[in-house]
DNA sequence: CTGAAAGCGCTTACAG
DNA sequence: CTGAAAGCGCTTACAG
């Protein structure tokens, strides 16, 4: 079934049934509506391989999500497709390894597939940075900033990692905690917990004490059972924190439980603020004391500068959007 | 840069070139070493939309993800898309809207992409006996069981709803738990809730009790929300349960915020049983308490169930993964 | 408004 | 082992 078949079948050449597949003008209504009916009744649907090879550069947008069970990244796909399917952009999302560099990778895809556009959520800047120029098409990286790169077709939007982390040791200081220990992510690369750390480690600073590495921090992946271990690790190190900072809501979960396993209590005996304000943080019990990032918000803006670019926009736009901090039941007055 | 390109700088035809593309035999080590060394330095990548149109039916396997949050099926998607490339298989998954019928997404998808094989992570029985027999393709159903349907290109793997909701109900009763009410889910259809609400009467009848579906069961969606409103929805109307039985972790979690909320506690003044065993029971304070039910092995079995479907088996699968009680604290012995 | 024809970038018999 | 040629199912000038 092709489109010679719906050709034939409804007495007309392929060229008109082409015409009326991509809605263009110049068709009678006549054989418009006789076509559209053929169709209808065959089920036919255009071969979409065929359809990319001659219109070339024109497979669906691709998402690449860095590495597979990030919630915020699940939480960003569902708006994000729901957005671009308004203007009929389908999308098409691809799951990296953790050891698959995202930009190689869209490199690869880019040359095959011929994407309209791709979007990158999570991504570290040096790889782009690195290998970035090789790619055409209209891109935006979410939750990290490509400001600095410079590259015309990549966009960006995220919140500002370093502001909002500084934020959360406001917090904590203002309600009196001087002893504040940190836990998640690395300090390797300008990858999001890194700028968080340094946010954080920049907001200490200005009130006058410098940030013990060795003693107050402890490094950890981004799942609840990284959030577990390293605070216990934190812990039991030192003897005097009052607060911990977690680097993301999983971690922050995570660090709940070890803190309940050594029968202390939080805010009672610990105070917690944890990152992203994922339903962890707000249903657990106490409910945590977050940053709020939004998924929605991300997605949306991510959305646009999508659209924007497959319009021809030649500028790329580097969107910050707002955080803010959700005050629950984690933090005690000291 | 095309396959001309390459060929002429090689000194070589196109068809010796897509000989070494595709892995085939019949070429000179000479030739393929050259041939090879002219790619690499080019980048070049074979223009995927022209090899699928080509070889026909052959875009990568196609994931249908029915609804967007489900934690269960995000992390069904690493492990299938880690064992599928195993192999060198692709996946490209598409989320659908909840209002969306994943049976005749899929046929459209078939007919504009000719993908190798498809694979749904969840769906409704009725909707695949309406009309699945317009798909010609290898296809897995995860979570729900296409055994009676009889298709010969649809398996299916799933744990037994039914029977693991029944043994929640008995590790409820063995307790001493006589006032048991569920959260979750909905009646309608043959979807997951449907049959756990079903395993669950089927265990309640047996042991002489009638379930009063009015009294107490309260539906709801599967998130933390959900089970939040739906649990005080419940605990408000009757004042005599001793345990609540939620059908997902995500209900569980909402659920046992509900209860802290209503200022009793979990297990001391009610039980709660969950299921799914995902990290929100796993590391929630206290650790419920819930039926395991494996994302790898679910992902696992489909892989192997898609892969034999690619390979050509005349026949479907159906299989039964195992799932397990994991016991923790949110029960205790009346 | 419509049809015949060329061509998108590949793969695969078919000769050699 | 290798090349020339046909054809996969479409779209898009080009005539009419």
């Amino acid at each position: 079934m092709d489109i010679r078949d719906i050709a034939a079948q409804a007495g007309y050449g392929v060229g008109t049934v082409s015409r009326v597949i991509n809605g263009q003008p110049n068709v009678s209504e006549k054989a418009r509506k006789r076509i559209l009916a053929v169709m209808a009744e065959c089920g036919y649907e255009p071969n979409s391989n065929a359809r990319y090879l001659k219109m070339r550069s024109q497979t669906p947008v691709a998402v690449f999500v860095m590495g597979v069970g990030n919630r915020l990244f699940d939480d960003i796909i569902g708006p994000l497709q729901a957005r671009l399917a308004e203007e009929d952009e389908d999308i098409v999302v691809t799951y990296l390894d953790d050891d698959a560099t995202e930009v190689r990778s869209a490199i690869e895809y880019q040359q095959a597939r011929h994407p309209k556009a791709m979007a990158f959520l999570g991504g570290e800047p040096r790889y782009f940075a690195e290998s970035f120029h090789e790619i055409e098409v209209p891109c935006v990286l979410v939750t990290n900033s490509a400001e600095g790169l410079g590259f015309a077709n990549l966009s960006s939007v995220t919140i500002d990692n370093e502001a909002a982390a500084a934020r959360a040791i406001e917090h904590l200081w203002e309600r009196g905690h001087r002893r504040i220990g940190i836990v998640g992510g690395s300090r390797t690369e300008n990858n999001v917990s890194a700028q968080r750390l340094s946010g954080a480690e920049a907001a200490l600073r200005e009130r006058g004490v410098s940030f013990d590495y060795e003693r107050d921090y402890e490094p950890c992946s981004f799942l609840e059972r990284g959030g577990y271990d390293a605070a216990q690790r934190l812990l039991d190190r030192t003897g005097d924190l009052t607060a911990v900072f977690a680097l993301g809501d999983v971690i922050a979960f995570g660090a709940l439980r070890a803190i309940a396993d050594r029968g202390l209590s939080v805010p009672g005996d610990i105070s917690l603020v944890g990152f992203d304000d994922t339903s962890f943080s707000q249903f657990s019990v106490p409910r945590i004391t977050t940053i709020r990032q939004s998924s929605a918000l991300l997605a949306e803006r991510a959305a646009e500068a999508l659209l924007a670019g497959m319009r021809g926009a030649a500028e790329a736009t580097h969107e910050l959007v707002p955080f803010e901090l959700v005050e629950r039941e984690s933090v005690r007055d000291l």
